[in-house]
DNA sequence: TTGAAAGCGCTAACAA
DNA sequence: TTGTTAGCGCTTTCAA
């Protein structure tokens, strides 16, 4: 504030309300101070006389004791940090709702800090006003090149683990086997008969994400041609555009998209331009979205338990604070969830 | 951790490795802790020497000051709690992140608690976790029952604001006209020809939520019949199995879904026993989910914009924070989004 | 069972 | 510019 702007002033009469504390109950009930910490925390007994008065007191004033002077006294605060790119996404939001699930079961509060862009400046801030809480440690969703920039740009010495998709050596991390479930879905649609598998990819974390890893693994290692990549951002409205310039080319039967919004978006476009799924093309996504079942054709596609994930993070995080060992790097094998938008491709079938 | 790295030492002292306090770095530094303080917060000068060697002790020790500790002296953290029902949901996701938006631009951190149900237990337990952490306030969604208890089990003394689809009298709130938006949807199906507007409603978070109100009402007003609500839950597969059941029944021609999931879900279920729409039935939704433009057909929806909602109740919480008087309650108009999903009943048309 | 006294780690007020 | 002295609001010895 400077000197020059007007002070907001602080209405006198109204706003004097400077919370009570615990001095004022032990007054007002003509007790001592640790008499009425004793009776707040249990800590000891306290006369049925004195209780009463006590307890009066604190309705009278609505007395509340301060958690930071308590905290100051007992121990850090049971709170975790958890770093992310966006959260409005369905893959985040629901690891943040695996990981808040199983803190709040051990009595720890989450507390979420988006981190907006990769950038230094935007990620030293997000982190700064984070290490300026007190937090018993640190979850990093490092899905995307914001999250790995904040995870790197962490001063050491506070607890962390990272979820993501890439492995991040010297941090212990929670992750999804991507590679080998795209690995996998390729393969079935190789296996169905396409000559290759084109691949719509969505922004990686870093220079290469699972999905694609494993999708580039699998056509390798079966001696097909590997198509260049098509690339898509996070909006479902893109991958309806894809789907409209992949209506045009007759060399794409099968098209293994990132995620499931944009599967669904290419599905959209190519409907457009009148392309029947899975007859004419087939298209699978990435993530089981809860409406990858419902869309029509319902999506083939690989089922991330991300709520999982973030327990697992949680899990992980916890082991480190208590000072067990336990596993520094865990990984679930996501199932490959077969439904319609994968066929034959047109020319073997009858 | 590789066999290559580095060993982390202390294996041999007993594990509650003891954080530095600001005392060891003045000691290290051989200087006084007011002087580390005053270099920590720039409140004062430092000379160079003294700075540097304070900067190497800091560094040495990997000291981190206490947040809590500094609370107590200078105020309490900024921090903000958002008590919340089940977080993976669209609308959500979507609110929550527009409030960690505006918070994270004042300088707030802010932490998400989930209240799994309404049950007062559950309730307390939560509100008990979020209330021994130091906040400066809450922000309660209120959008299903088990916010609605927590906003009620809230003790008295605490800054909040409610966001809430209805009124909440006493407390500041943020909402969505959604019984105006619902009311304005369901006369455009009117309008359009339909004798009546069948109602699927999503579980709602009291007695009546302004989505069944608004619609009551312009039926009401209408002179039209108002008809059974049919009931549905959250998940997009109860709106395929009420879609396959509506399909049956050849009374119904318009039916105005609680949301878009449970509108997708309708759909689907239609489809599934060739039913057309918006040839044979018209169904609309609510909310303006990410994928409702890209549906089959595209989604006659209501926009609900829900991070704006949710930076608005951030506004409405700083400006209690401040002391500033400012409203206690804002109201946004969600607007209506005619895409293809609804269309004149077929007796109407050529 | 109770109170007096001593901190928890830090910052602010006051001298020097 | 620096150190000394007081607290912040609470819990925890330690006596009584």
């Amino acid at each position: 504030m400077t000197p020059s702007e007007p002070v907001p002033r602080r209405r006198m009469t109204s706003h004097p309300r400077k919370p009570p504390v615990i001095a004022d109950v032990a007054r007002l009930a003509g007790v001592s101070v640790p008499t009425v910490s004793r009776y707040m925390t249990g800590s000891a007994r306290v006369s049925p006389g004195k209780s009463r008065l006590i307890a009066e007191a604190i309705a009278a004033l609505n007395f509340r004791p301060s958690s930071v002077a308590r905290a100051l006294v007992s121990g850090p605060p049971k709170m975790v940090a958890v770093l992310t790119g966006n959260t409005s996404q369905y893959g985040y939001a629901e690891t943040i709702r695996g990981i808040e699930e199983g803190a709040r079961a051990a009595g720890y509060l989450v507390t979420i800090s988006v981190v907006e862009s990769a950038e230094l400046p935007a990620v030293e801030q997000t982190i700064q006003l984070v290490l300026e809480q007190t937090v018993a440690g640190l979850i990093v969703l490092t899905f995307n090149p914001a999250g790995v920039a904040a995870l790197h740009a962490l001063p050491p010495g506070i607890p962390r683990v990272a979820i993501a998709g890439a492995r991040e050596k010297g941090t212990p991390q929670a992750v999804l086997a991507e590679a080998d479930a795209a690995e996998e879905l390729t393969n079935y649609l190789l296996a169905l008969g396409h000559e290759t598998v084109h691949h719509v990819r969505v922004p990686p974390s870093r220079r290469e994400d699972g999905r694609t890893l494993g999708w580039r693994r699998a056509l390798r290692a079966a001696g097909k041609p590997v198509p260049p990549i098509i690339e898509s951002d996070w909006d479902p409205y893109t991958g309806e555009s894809i789907g409209r310039q992949i209506a045009g080319r007759g060399d794409i039967t099968a098209v293994f998209c990132g995620n499931d919004e944009i599967a669904m978006g290419v599905i959209r476009g190519l409907k457009e331009l009148g392309k029947h799924v899975p007859d004419d093309i087939s298209v699978t996504g990435f993530d089981d979205h809860p409406l990858a079942g419902l869309w029509t054709p319902p999506l083939t596609t690989v089922r991330q338990d991300f709520a999982a994930l973030g327990r697992r993070a949680w899990q992980m995080l916890q082991d480190i604070l208590d000072d067990h060992p336990g596993k520094r790097f865990a990984s679930d094998r996501p199932p490959l969830v077969i439904r319609e938008s994968a066929a034959a491709p047109r020319s073997l079938r009858t």
